[in-house]
RNA sequence: GGCGACGUCGCCAAGUGGUAAGGCAGGGGUCUGCAAAACCCUUAUCCCCGGUUCGAAUCCGGGCGUCGCCUCCA
């Protein structure tokens, strides 16, 4: 048994075998920054982020790269209409992204190139193109020769004729041919500016990715990544760009992932329909955005609406559910044999969902039946080692997709709860003896009271467990 | 106009030739002083039409609908 994976290049899901054994090489395009990001490009983050971990957790050694276009004509114009550096814009931007992905509990890649680093290597691989026919100079501007590239359009699986057909591009007639992309662009006044064998400019969009991939991974890699939106022109030009230069593949693997929706269309800072990490995150938890990602195919598009995220954080709740403490004092017996073989399916079950072309959804599914395995379990009084082992499978199989599963936090000094621990307690205690005493309107009462104050006590056959819990 | 994806229970969503996973919601039940949680039972023949096949949600053709790309975009 493999892992497959879905090719947007050959249209299928192939059997990764990566170039070197044991070890991967990712590449994932990340955004340009000049503005805060949004849950689209934490879809994007953790899409490939799950499968970085799974990676890893099929035993692979990752080396993971993933950039930011921190030059850019938006980063330019930004700066420019707020009074502001562009490259502290561009820095300021890209930290924040940092950070949030770290809020996102996406795990760190091992480099994190940036363009105005990567400037020599730019430069040289333009020089390559032009030595080799495949760019050329005109005033100061570099472009890229389609027609020189035999197999362009390969991976959109579009011919030259049909990426003219339609097209809405302004065309610049000095161009050989109207899908001719810029490799450079000379600086105009006012803007920064890099030295060149063409004069001082900048450099393109998609050079940037090809010249950062070389440098950081080598002329041939396992696995590119990207949302689908950037098949074209995007990742279309990055293997004109590659292979041309290398004559070598670029990527084995061609991996996109299909585009959050917020109310029927695609979310993106140029439509103005977004919600950004922040706000996002002031209401929900990173665990609910990925439960709702992987609720579906990494593929297709994901619908975010308040329906769809209170989905998302019920089903998230059902699987912490299943990390509450056993209360029996049974390690041994049929119900704990039954709990390990439910533990021992519910690997195997995710393994081969996730082999799949991660499919997250049927992973999901098996750590639900998982979950439920081990509540069966709890009712039945089982305690010990196969109870713990069930719950460190799920947690490691949770881990493996990027879900902290945490309950809900005790309030930290901003709720203002600190230290509230001892007088719950005390509280619970008083009310055992009311419910003793049959004091029912008064037990109820401490009850709903303390449910008030997100504190939800549940009286069990051996006592009341009370935890904190977010309610609407 | 060109290229592509998708259309499965009230909602979300797996399944790509052998008679429909899972989550949420709903109904019934067990447990409980009540409640909550948990557990059990329960709910679909797969957009429409035609075809291929012993057999199709799954393959082919046509239609309708939704979405993405073709311009910066994760």
């Amino acid at each position: 048994m493999s892992l497959r994976i879905f090719d947007t290049l050959s249209r299928q899901k192939k059997d990764f075998q990566p170039i070197e054994e044991g070890k991967v090489r990712m590449y994932v395009c990340g955004p340009t920054v000049y503005a805060d990001a949004h849950i689209g490009h934490a879809m994007s983050a953790i899409v490939f982020d799950m499968v970085h971990r799974y990676l890893e957790y099929r035993g692979y050694e990752v080396r993971y790269a993933t950039n930011f276009t921190d030059v850019d004509d938006k980063i330019i114009r930004r700066a420019n209409e707020t009074g502001q550096d562009p490259f502290k814009l561009a820095n300021h931007f890209s930290e924040k992204y940092l950070k949030h992905l770290g809020d996102l509990n996406v795990a760190p890649a091992d480099v994190y190139p940036r363009v105005s680093t990567e400037m020599d290597q730019i430069i040289h691989l333009i020089q390559n193109l032009g030595e080799h026919e495949y760019a050329y100079e005109l005033e100061g501007d570099v472009y890229f020769r389609v027609q020189h590239d035999a197999d362009y359009g390969k991976l959109s699986h579009r011919s030259l004729d049909d990426a003219l057909s339609g097209t809405r591009v302004e065309e610049d007639m000095r161009k050989e041919h109207p899908g001719d992309f810029a490799l450079w662009k000379s600086a105009k006044p006012g803007e920064p500016s890099w030295e060149s064998p063409w004069g001082p400019g900048r450099p393109g969009w998609h050079i940037e990715c090809s010249a950062m991939c070389l440098h950081h991974l080598g002329e041939s890699i396992d696995i590119h990544g990207g949302g689908n939106d950037l098949v074209f022109p995007h990742h279309e030009n990055e293997i004109a760009q590659s292979e041309s230069c290398t004559g070598k593949t670029f990527a084995n693997f061609w991996m996109h992932n299909g585009m959050l929706q917020l109310a029927g269309e695609k979310m993106s800072k140029s439509l103005g329909n977004l919600i950004t990490i922040d706000e996002f995150l002031q209401d929900h938890s990173a665990d609910a955005l990925r439960m709702l990602i992987y609720s579906g195919h990494y593929r297709k598009p994901v619908m975010f609406n308040a329906e769809s995220i209170n989905g998302a954080e019920r089903s998230l709740a059902r699987l912490v559910g299943g990390l509450r403490p056993a209360t029996g004092a049974t390690s041994v017996g049929d119900a704990a044999d039954a709990l390990r073989e439910a533990t021992e399916n519910a690997r195997a079950n995710f393994i081969t969902a996730m082999d799949d072309d991660f499919n997250t959804s049927s992973a999901l599914a098996a750590l639900f039946e998982l979950v439920r395995a081990i509540n069966t379990a709890r009712s039945n009084g089982v305690s010990g080692p196969f109870y713990l082992a069930a719950q460190k499978t799920l947690r490691e199989l949770g881990d493996v997709l990027g879900l902290r599963l945490d309950a809900p936090a005790e309030p930290d000094a901003a709720g203002a709860a600190v230290g509230a621990k001892p007088f719950i307690d005390l509280l619970v205690e008083v009310r055992a003896g009311l419910r003793e005493a049959k004091q029912w309107a008064l037990a109820d009462k401490v009850r709903d009271q303390l449910g008030a104050m997100n504190v939800v006590l549940e009286d069990g056959a051996t006592g009341t467990t009370w935890r904190f819990e977010e309610r609407e």
